[in-house]
RNA sequence: CGGGGUAUAGCGCAGAUGGUAGCGUGCGUCGUUCGGGACGACGAGGUCGUGAGUUCGAAUCUCACUACCCCGACCA
C-alpha cells in the first residue's frame, strides 16, 4: 500500500486526554479513530491487524467448528426466551418506533452482546438427533454492550469484534472433552499470535451462566485489569475474583496482573432447556442438549499487544499480525523503490510504502510508531553501498542487503 | 451509578483580577535544505462544547445540560 494513497497519515502528537498506552499509540499512528466512549473506527492500518488476528484465530476454530455468521441485530423473543432481557443490564436496545414508516411500531430489537440465545434455537432446528451432535459452531462478529464504563483503548469497549464458538453435546462427558479440545486449539491460536509462553489458563466465576468455574485465557501485561494468582506448586491459576481473601500473602503464589484475551464456559443445559432444545437419543427418548461457549476478544486482542509490544517510539508488532511485514521507506522518490515495492509484492510480501515528499526524520518517526517488522530503506546512499538498508523495528542496528537477496532477508526473519 | 478532572484552529496547548483570542504543529504558495520529526517569507483556518443568566461588555463570573478522560462499583 502506498502510503500517499492510505487517507490515513499519523499524527504527530497523542490524543490528549488518553491514558492508555494502546489507546495513545494506536490512535497516533493511525490505526483506530474514536467515535465516542468505547466506540472506535478501524482505519486502513488497523483493520490489517484485525483481519490478521481474525484469520490466524479462524484458522484454528475450523478445527473445531464451522463458521457462520448471526447478525448484530436480534428480535427480543429470543431475549425473552432465555430470561435475559431481565438479566443482562448492558443490553443496547434497539427501536424502529420513530421511523415514519413504521409509525405505530414499537418493535423493539436487541443489538447483540454476545450469541447464546440466538445460536440455541438456530442449531435447535437442524440438530434433533443424537446423530447430529456434537456440532459447533463460530463466529467473528460485532458485538455490542453498554458497559457502564468504556475505558482503555481497545480493552473495554461497547461496540467490539468478537470470535464466539458454540458446542451442543448429548451429555456433559462429551462437552468436557469438547472442552479440552478446545483449550488446546486456543493456546494455538496465542501461540500464533506471539503470546503463547506468557498466556495462562485461570479459573474464573462462571458469572450468571453456570455455578462451574469458566475458564479465562490471561495474558501476562503489566496494565492489565485483571489479578492471576498462580499456584507454582499446581500450576494451576486463578482470577482473583474466585480466591479467598489472604491469598495475596501466600507465597505460595505468584501473583501478577493480566489481561483476559479469551473467556471459555461450560454452559450446561440452561439455554437449550429455555429453548426446549431436546435431542432424540437412539432409544427413542429425549433428553436435554449441553452446550458450551468459548470466546475471544479480537480488537481487545490488538490493543493487548500494544500495550504489550511496543517502546517509547511506537508500536512493535509480533509479525504475525503486523499490518505490513515490510515498511518501505523511499526518501528520495527514487525509481529503484518502486520496483522493489513491486518485488516483495511479487514474492507475496506485504509492504507499505512510504513514498510521501517528507524528511528522512519524519519517515523514520512514523515508521517506528506504526510498527511493521521490517524497515526496508531505500536511498541514493544505501544504493552506493550496494542496495537496501534494513532494520528490524525491535533492533537498533541496520545492516546493508542487495536488493535481489531482499526477498530472501525477510523470508528468514 | 458515586468521586475527581477536562472541553479554546485538524492535532497538542496558553489565555490572573471580565474589554471581543494566541503559540507550537499541521495545511497552502514561493525559495533554500535533503539520512532521525530542517529553515525563511507570505497566507488560509476558531459561532472559545451546548443552553440560559449576571453585565454596557463573557473564553473568563453563575446555573443547568452534554461529551470525553481517570478512580471506584460493574464486567454474563
Amino acid at each position: 500500500m502506498k502510503m500517499s494513497k492510505m487517507g490515513i497519515r499519523p499524527e504527530k502528537t497523542a490524543p490528549g486526554d488518553a491514558e492508555a498506552i494502546n489507546q495513545k499509540l494506536l490512535i497516533q499512528a493511525g490505526f483506530i479513530h474514536q467515535e465516542m466512549a468505547g466506540v472506535y473506527t478501524f482505519l486502513p492500518l488497523g483493520l490489517r491487524v484485525i483481519y490478521k488476528i481474525e484469520n490466524i484465530v479462524r484458522k484454528y476454530m475450523d478445527e473445531i467448528g464451522s463458521e457462520l455468521l448471526m447478525p448484530g441485530l436480534s428480535p427480543k423473543e429470543y431475549w425473552k426466551t432465555t430470561g435475559r432481557l431481565e438479566t443482562i443490564d448492558v443490553l443496547f436496545k434497539a427501536s424502529a418506533a420513530n421511523d415514519v414508516s413504521l409509525a405505530k411500531s414499537d418493535a423493539e430489537y436487541i443489538l447483540c452482546p454476545t450469541h447464546e440465545d440466538v445460536v440455541a434455537p438456530l442449531i435447535q432446528k437442524y440438530n434433533p438427533s443424537y446423530k447430529d451432535l456434537p456440532v459447533s459452531v463460530y463466529q467473528i462478529q460485532t458485538k455490542y454492550r453498554n458497559e457502564p464504563r468504556a475505558k482503555s483503548g481497545l480493552l473495554r469497549c461497547r461496540e467490539f469484534r468478537m470470535k464466539d464458538l458454540y458446542s451442543f453435546h448429548k451429555d456433559e462427558a462429551d462437552l468436557k472433552l469438547f472442552y479440552e479440545e478446545a483449550k488446546k486449539v486456543y493456546m494455538k491460536v496465542f501461540e500464533e499470535i506471539g503470546i503463547g509462553k506468557d498466556t495462562v489458563i485461570a479459573l474464573a466465576s462462571g458469572g450468571d451462566f453456570t455455578r462451574d468455574y469458566s475458564h479465562e485465557f490471561q495474558t501476562r501485561c503489566e496494565t492489565g485489569e485483571d489479578t492471576i494468582y498462580l499456584d507454582k506448586t499446581t500450576g494451576i491459576a486463578y482470577n482473583k475474583e474466585v480466591m479467598p481473601e489472604g491469598a495475596d500473602t501466600n507465597p505460595n503464589f505468584e501473583v501478577f496482573n493480566a489481561c483476559e484475551v479469551g473467556n471459555i464456559f461450560p454452559l450446561g443445559t440452561k439455554f437449550t432447556q429455555a429453548n426446549g432444545y431436546e435431542y432424540t437419543d437412539k432409544d427413542g427418548s429425549k433428553k436435554p442438549v449441553v452446550m458450551g461457549s468459548y470466546g475471544i476478544g479480537i480488537s481487545r486482542m490488538m490493543g493487548v499487544l500494544v500495550e504489550k509490544f511496543h517502546d517509547d517510539k511506537g508500536i512493535i508488532w509480533p509479525a504475525s499480525v503486523a499490518p505490513f511485514q515490510v515498511h518501505l521507506v523511499d526518501l528520495q522518490q527514487l525509481e529503484e523503490a518502486g520496483k522493489i515495492y513491486t518485488q516483495l509484492k511479487n514474492a507475496g510480501v506485504d509492504s507499505l510504502w512510504d513514498d510521501r515528499e517528507m524528511s528522512a526524520g519524519e519517515k523514520f518517526a512514523d515508521a517506528d510508531l506504526i510498527g511493521c517488522p521490517v524497515r526496508v530503506l531505500v536511498s541514493s546512499r544505501s544504493l552506493q553501498n550496494g542496495g537496501v538498508e534494513v532494520k528490524l523495528r525491535s533492533e537498533t542496528e541496520s545492516k546493508i542487503i542487495s536488493i535481489d537477496k531482499l526477498i530472501e532477508y525477510i523470508n528468514n526473519v
